[in-house]
DNA sequence: TTGTAAGCGTTATCAG
DNA sequence: CTGATAACGCTTACAA
């Protein structure tokens, strides 16, 4: 407590003298009381005149503002919360903060609310691998929030049901809870348009890295990427070969190391198609350690529409990042406005689309260079100024950076109960 | 008010019955009064046994562990902020979320902090040369927070001196506010560095792609880097010719549009230098897209070590990003545990290193390409498959992409009063 | 070791 | 239109 038994008086009151008290760092904040004294009216009335409600007369909330404003005050949010119970907070729980997926979304999400008088709370649980990822409890979300987002992260059964619990409002992005608003794209299509453009090429050895389908954080997009693939392979009357489905950790080390090994099967791919631009990129780049031509040797598709992708040449599949962020945001102001968490939950499906830049082609049928003995260990982090480095032209700079999501296409499908995996696919 | 005149009484409670009350998501959460009904103490026993403090039985603290256990109860952050005085709130400000610079900083803070029961508010402020961009104001800060990080901002004098009226704890991070801890590295040595670099293998003719000095969000990093160049040149006997010094964005696009102008030049420059890693990607999209071979014709180099770098074997000054998360985090945590916000003022500044890989190499003699006429509008989004690409060899994967930051040499120096640009450079 | 009760700064009810 | 005041849920000084 700030000083009990030491209720600030009049004699207290007497040193300062309103605004000037408040110009010097030591001071205590003005609080309702100050400004009620001020003003010469009620607490109640300064509370009503300063949230601009009704029932005040003009003259009287001219006075409460011109107090107010000569004392600086300002309300506490922690106090308002507390009479309220409302925070004006949002969680957003996420399992990476830095890559560029994530970060996109939360800073798209953390504009839209932030206009809307919300704070965004990051709750970042990790990527669930290590010992000390955070678990999703009461302690971490009771009585702090007002709403949620889940971003990217497929809930535990007992997480589920403590936000059940916790009856707040709730929207996922590109993760599943039965029952909760959801936006996404539908993986598994944008799988198979990835594929059916290596197809279209005249590929049929296709190499696959995708995500842990197993215990991964985002184990549904895993799971819905790579059931991307294998439709669009068998609707081709093809199957993945065991030996060129290879797994990693949606990083580019990650998507470095396993390319590596699958341009060292005895039967090489001639196209390898990734489950992320960013383990794309990282197959790029063991490409090029290897001494592969890209695409000459080597055709390589990605899925996200990465901002880098379009740095190293990477033809993908674009994904609207920002509008997911945006709609989810919206989704949930609009629970929060209203109070309705029930309402049949809906599901918002944003379209795809392929972007082809220089990163595949037709597979070429004269074989491909002798692998250069060592190539891979005879590069390190020396400068090599006789790299011979021929350019690849790339298309021309996006007009924008930022905000250039397509977002053309986006469809919003009312929903009934649980998402079944093909119910998002007409 | 939850329910005013209506406290809840004996009849209340009675028909739930503890801990089954809880588990229908429509109950209202316990409070601490309910633990302590059901523990048979009183709602201060219950705090104190609750927050571990002693002065209570070993017996006592059971039961009421017991009960809130079987109550499921979580005691309410606002309410014991309101007694408190204290939020376990910090609050980060930022110009952006969604650049790999920021993104991984505050995904560090984030983890630092939360280990610590602290919770992260954002507090993106934007870039800034919008209108809408978010002013640092009392509304925002009064009572939310324990302390702030101001991220890679450059305060505006109002906004230093309403930090300074909070009298909160504050941790700058590539950014100065005098007065305040502060954490970065040496931008005028790192700009040095790159530039040394390029000098050493025999480039003369050297172009620059700055950021803005005069009104950027990060105007500071942008002047003291610019210095560096100068210096370096300078110390060569040489100086930065006018037509070589562009000003981007800090982005891949902004960089990629300068390098298009700085390689229209009547006699273009050897190598480019661009202050960020960001804007040197772009710099080697222009040159590729123009048909100019990196490091044959031009040589390319950044500053930060993106994450991104190596893929593009990038050469570049790399800057300890994590590290300077975690160190500020720990800073302010410090004052936080110690309540001194006084002290003397801190300033750490950690080392960078130079990263060589691919994209520098001594100038040749021997003339570039003629320019392809229409080089660049030639190419578009259509693939090409017959594009020319000869792999050049890079790096191996880094051991591991996360947390592979060096921090050897960091130099932590004690510092009194506001801090000289030159203080930082023994 | 435990209980009592004031106080944190608002909001919202109800009476005027 | 305004004021008095209970209540929000917790912490803590002080008394027991």
């Amino acid at each position: 407590m700030n000083s009990p038994r030491a209720p600030r008086g009049a004699e207290d009151r007497a040193r300062g003298g309103g605004a000037e008290r408040a110009r010097h760092p030591g001071s205590p904040p003005s609080s309702i009381r100050d400004v009620a004294l001020a003003a010469g009216v009620s607490v109640a009335t300064v509370s009503r005149a300063l949230r601009g409600l009704d029932r005040v007369s003009e003259d009287t909330r001219e006075r409460v503002l011109r107090a107010a404003e000569a004392l600086d005050y300002v309300a506490s949010p922690t106090a308002a919360s507390l009479a309220t119970g409302r925070t004006s907070v949002v969680g957003i729980v996420l399992p990476f903060l830095d890559r560029w997926f994530f970060a996109t979304i939360v800073s798209e999400i953390e504009d839209v609310l932030r206009r809307s008088g919300f704070q965004v709370l990051l709750l970042n649980i990790g990527d669930r691998s290590g010992e000390d990822s955070m678990v999703l409890d009461q302690r971490l979300l009771a009585k702090r929030i007002d709403g949620i987002i889940v971003l990217g992260v497929d809930l535990e059964a007992a997480e589920a049901s403590v936000l059940r619990r916790l009856a707040l409002p709730v929207v996922t992005i590109s993760a599943s809870l039965p029952g909760c608003d959801r936006v996404g794209i539908d993986d598994v299509a944008a799988a198979e348009s990835a594929t059916q453009h290596l197809l279209a090429l005249g590929h049929r050895r296709i190499g696959y890295v995708g995500g842990d389908s197993s215990n991964d954080v985002r184990r549904a997009t895993a799971v819905d990427r790579a059931r991307g693939v294998h439709h669009a392979l068998a609707a081709a009357g093809l199957a993945l070969e065991p030996e060129l489905d290879a797994v990693a950790d949606w990083t580019v080390t990650g998507g470095w190391r396993a390319a590596e090994g699958l341009l060292a099967r005895r039967l090489p791919p001639t196209a390898i198609l990734a489950a992320s631009d960013e383990m794309a990129i990282g197959v790029l780049c063991a490409a090029r350690a290897l001494g592969w031509s890209v695409p000459r040797h080597l055709s390589v598709v990605g899925i996200d529409d990465h901002e880098m992708a379009v740095t190293h040449g990477l033809t993908t599949v674009a994904q609207p990042v920002r509008s997911q962020g945006r709609i989810a945001a919206e989704m949930l102001l609009a629970h929060l406005a209203s109070g309705t968490r029930a309402a049949p939950a809906r599901d918002v499906v944003l379209s795809t689309a392929m972007v082809l830049r220089s990163s595949t082609a037709a597979p070429r049928t004269e074989p491909r260079p002798r692998r250069r003995a060592g190539a891979a260990a005879a590069v390190g982090r020396s400068p090599r100024a006789d790299a011979p480095t021929t350019p690849v032209p790339g298309p021309t700079p996006p007009e924008s950076q930022s905000q250039s999501q397509s977002q053309s296409g986006q469809t919003r499908t009312p929903r009934g109960g649980q998402r079944a995996g093909s119910a998002r696919r007409p």
